[in-house]
DNA sequence: CGATCATTTGACACCGGTCAAGTTTTGTGG
DNA sequence: CCACAAAACTTGACCGGTGTCAAATGATCG
């Protein structure tokens, strides 16, 4: 109730997304004593799928993977979460699916009730929902549409910020179109995320190194030495 | 404004769902002047991607289905929406994909602005994204990791409704376990959702016919003779 | 009843999966 | 820092599930 009131007060309008207003309001609610801010090492498991939920998470620093299993063990990751995205979110009593820590993560645990009676909570949230939605589509197309070297190219790509997009800028005149990616998932992890196998994902990795596409710093740090180029591969163009 | 206050007044607290608090508020709103309810025709087109994002949409009869296009032509649809859920939700100024109907539809139409500075519309709008939510990772699974035959025996369960969840009661003691299904959709739709051909789509179909586990009573009317067996075949058991 | 469109079926090719080594990287203990 | 083991990754050979292309069949609607 009290947070109800507070986040009224400082919140007052809502909106769908495309301002900052909320926010504020949510950063104040996450100050408030019952919100707690967790440490994970890298490959913690936050929450399994069919836990009941009851906490809401925001990722503050690291990055999370949600992932669902089918009884004979295929998995598929539905989603890579970065700072400021929000996990466990449910219509339901119980999560949809696994949540488990990229790298060392700092996260903040919220009760879901309190959130429910948050307005402030509420405006924040819907913002985080409609973002991941549109991540959703996007891998979607992915998923059901693309090519084993689209995929791989797609998933480099959406590691390069600003470019990509439909209003990407183009390579900045001067010098090379050079950028460095850090994946910080194993192969698996990719294969399970892009719909593929291990070995397909091994195999385009390979070959875009042996065409010169890109060049592999450390197994899990990767150059893309024409970002342009790159993203040409990708099938969205 | 008036709408923020009515809303207000008649939501109080605002919910992430499990509630059912928010919808009255909602369908007072709904009941606004400046709320429209329109009819669609078949095959009608809501909305093409690209398009300025003013007005969300929300499915009160018919069926329709959201889809995104690569350049080449290559489609994927990315949803398909039953009443009252709400499409046109976005973060960004533009739709990230394109409505259609399947049938013929009436669809309440909201000026986005409306809707952003309504506290009612807040709660249930975040109501219908967790849901969609849900059913996104249930369908990146699909495409992700699925064969033919366990995506379109996936997709023809997805019409039984309360069979083939989690808590599915399984047959009912007496007699058969039939059902019949009304796809609304073409084979290329089909196809365009599962991530595969409408050839692919075609050849399963018959397959599953022969098998005896579906008979074709129109095109797109279809029985399931065991919606058991049928369950058996989605993979997600 | 014919024209048009949707669907089915067949033959074949190829992408990506499977299985089975190798090779490299990482981590641990001396 | 090195030695070794374990894990992660790469590579190769082969196969099968889907896609592609083409033609036949079936539905729909004047």
């Amino acid at each position: 109730m009290a947070y109800s009131d507070r986040g009224l007060a400082a919140g007052g309008s809502a909106r769908l997304g495309g301002n900052t207003h909320g926010d504020e309001a949510w950063a104040e609610f996450a100050r408030s004593p019952r919100v707690k801010t967790n440490r994970y090492e890298a490959h913690d498991v936050v929450f399994f799928e069919g836990d009941p939920a009851e906490r809401i998470y925001e990722l503050i620093e690291g990055a999370v993977m949600l992932y669902k299993l089918l009884p004979d063990g295929r998995r598929q990751v539905v989603e890579i979460l970065g700072p400021n995205d929000m996990f466990g979110l449910l219509s339901s009593r119980q999560y949809d699916c696994n949540a488990e820590t990229l790298t060392p993560a700092v996260i903040r645990v919220v009760d879901r009730r309190d959130a429910e009676q948050t307005l402030a909570a509420q405006s924040h949230i819907t913002r985080c929902l409609l973002a991941q939605m549109e991540a959703l589509h996007e891998h979607a197309v992915l998923l059901g549409r693309k090519s084993a070297y689209e995929r791989v190219s797609s998933f480099l790509m959406r590691f390069v910020a600003g470019r990509g997009t439909a209003d990407c800028p183009g390579p900045t005149a001067a010098g090379r179109d050079e950028h460095v990616i850090a994946l910080n998932m194993t192969r698996q992890e990719i294969a399970d995320y892009l719909g593929l196998t291990i070995e397909t994902v091994s195999r385009v990795i390979s070959d875009l190194k042996r065409r010169g596409l890109i060049a592999i710093e450390k197994q899990d740090r990767i150059r893309i030495t024409n970002v342009c180029t790159m993203c040409h591969q990708t099938g969205t163009q």
